[in-house]
DNA sequence: ATTAGTGTCTTATAGTCTTAATACACCGCT
DNA sequence: AGCGGTGTATTAAGACTATAAGACACTAAT
């Protein structure tokens, strides 16, 4: 039930699923989130909680495995990996969430609004800086 | 050669090049940047730009049919329908671009990244209000 | 030893996405 | 009538995505 707050799919993104859970794991790797030798949800149990079949859960694990970021256990599931740089300077975290923001950038052109529109739109979404 | 600026596709991203050309007409018609009666580029264009193939743009200017923005003039091409809402209000537009900008706050959450940081990241990227 | 839990392999099926090459009906113009 | 321009239908192929059900080797705990 530790997952329930980790991982969330967009069904209607296009985005293949086994992308998605790539993606979030890398960035709860690198905020911390997930900790060096931090065991991972089973297979099985993300499957589960996202009503997702097992083997796309897998396939995720699999490709994070061959990109050196988590490693599997034999019997006891994945772990993060230790030589994985997890915990990135701020500097680094920033550019995993580039691309996105010129996604925005592109778009808000696209739509036509303005500087001050979008960050007006964007701020509130954004949380202030609770836990951790 | 008129459709330079207005297409271009992330091969990268995962998600289905039809889609990639359905979201960025209707962005465009919305921004008004593709005014009412206004001649779309041609099928065979855009394929020869993007270098994709003609099927796969005409399958996005078929969906966009189907839901009303557009229209097929028969022997000439597709043209902004004039019953589809053009130039939306500002409010209307902040909600095109707001799934994307929850995404952002998502993605900034799983790295964490204060709002500050984020903002500071994203303004750059905007555009200064220069044109239309 | 048994049980329950890991990730993974296998086989099969279905659907989506993209490309290719051809062909058609239509329009505007000469 | 002919030409070049529209969008589209057809057929075929290949790659990718996701699902299903079953099986395997391994581990930890009872």
């Amino acid at each position: 039930m530790a997952s329930n707050f980790l991982f969330q799919i967009h069904p209607t993104s296009g985005v293949p699923i086994y992308r998605q859970l790539m993606e979030q794991v890398q960035s709860h790797i690198h905020a911390g989130r997930l900790p060096v030798d931090e065991m991972l949800p089973s297979v099985r149990q993300i499957a589960e909680e996202l009503q997702v079949n097992p083997m796309t859960v897998s396939k995720a694990y699999s490709l994070l495995e061959r990109d050196g970021l988590i490693e599997r256990v034999r019997g006891q599931g994945m772990r993060v990996k230790a030589a994985s740089r997890a915990m990135l300077p701020v500097k680094d975290r920033r550019q995993m969430i580039l691309p996105l923001l010129e996604q925005v950038a592109a778009k808000a052109f696209q739509v036509g609004l303005t500087r001050e529109q979008v960050l007006a739109a964007l701020t509130p979404l954004l949380k202030e800086r609770g836990d951790e």
